[in-house]
DNA sequence: GGAATCATCTTGTCAATGGCAAGTTAGGCT
DNA sequence: AGCCTAACTTGCCATTGACAAGATGATTCC
């Protein structure tokens, strides 16, 4: 916000971001290049150069961006931990371009500090979530609880669920989640 | 096994594919290239194309090899589900190549005959696993026990998971897997 | 045993990409 | 008015995936 103001393009940051999030939309993350980017925001091959470094910096900021987003979306579900999983997984389906980004630390400067705060931020509404719920034993409540909704939202983006699990990833999640607090 | 008997480098076909395995568990999946992988081999650049098509076909061929090895995995753990779910994580965490490219069918060919088969037979063994602990109600429970060990084997190997988790995934995973059937 | 055949592999080439270097443009500041 | 610096461009290079055409050697068939 504070860096890019509207220079020659306007907000060519955000431009590039916002490419870079309809380009892995439409033919996920491996495809992806800077100069298809530039390309769609009008500008020459060299320009996201200037903003983010090299590819890896855009993807940290996109990265960011996506911890950011899940922060919002955890901490819009309120205060029931069943819902706030499935929460979790509408963020994935819904923004499934950060979402496999995020944990693809291979692809971005994890050691970035942005980032890394970003992560953190979410971290602690996830785990406060769940501490808010259960007892003590949070630990590994704690560790249960992401893992069941990150492998589910992770299978279900790979296109390996069944079709027995039905359109809804959302509805499919909450029985499978509420299967871990019975 | 049946195809590729030394022509003129001896077996190029499965030393392509461990190159492969090599390369993607020192550097990830994606940078890896297919020229890289020749010049392993100590073959010309061209080399790969003639037993793979192309890249997305080398990859084909690792995702099946793959699922082989994870049934394979899963039959050896026994008629525990825990173990059985152990061993999930522990395939993930040994052979962690083969699973990064199994569930990212946008790297391969996923419609191809040989890896549908060999992903149905891994998906039998585990369903099968979970339908004979649990009694009727499998489906939930396959798909809660599925996604928990997914999901944490994909933390683990994003390394997103917290220090105080330890060193042992699978020990940590054991722990986590029970927490569902108490 | 020799010729045809075919899988295996090589050489050469092309377009696309990421990244670097050097130059250009245009706001902002004094 | 004149400088300064961020924002962007042009040009270049090495690497890559894919394709085409040729060379090599094992197998088969008569």
């Amino acid at each position: 916000m504070t860096r890019s103001r509207a220079y020659h393009h306007g907000d060519l940051r955000r431009a590039l971001l916002d490419a870079a999030v309809e380009a892995m939309t439409e033919s996920g993350p491996a495809t992806l290049s800077l100069r298809d980017l530039a390309r769609r925001a009008g500008v020459s091959h060299a320009a996201p150069a200037h903003h983010f470094g090299d590819k890896a910096g855009l993807l940290t900021a996109l990265a960011a961006q996506g911890f950011d987003l899940l922060t919002e979306a955890l901490r819009g579900a309120g205060d029931d931990l069943v819902e706030t999983g499935v929460a979790y997984v509408g963020f994935a389906v819904r923004h499934r371009a950060h979402f496999e980004v995020m944990f693809r630390p291979d692809l971005y400067h994890a050691d970035d500090a942005e980032v890394m705060a970003a992560r953190t931020r979410a971290g602690e509404v996830l785990r406060t979530g769940v501490a808010r719920h259960t007892g003590r034993g949070a630990e590994v409540d704690s560790l249960a609880a992401w893992s069941i909704v990150h492998g589910f939202a992770t299978l279900w983006l790979a296109g390996a669920l069944p079709p027995r699990v039905g359109p809804d990833p959302e509805a499919a999640a909450r029985t499978v989640i509420s299967r871990l607090f019975a």
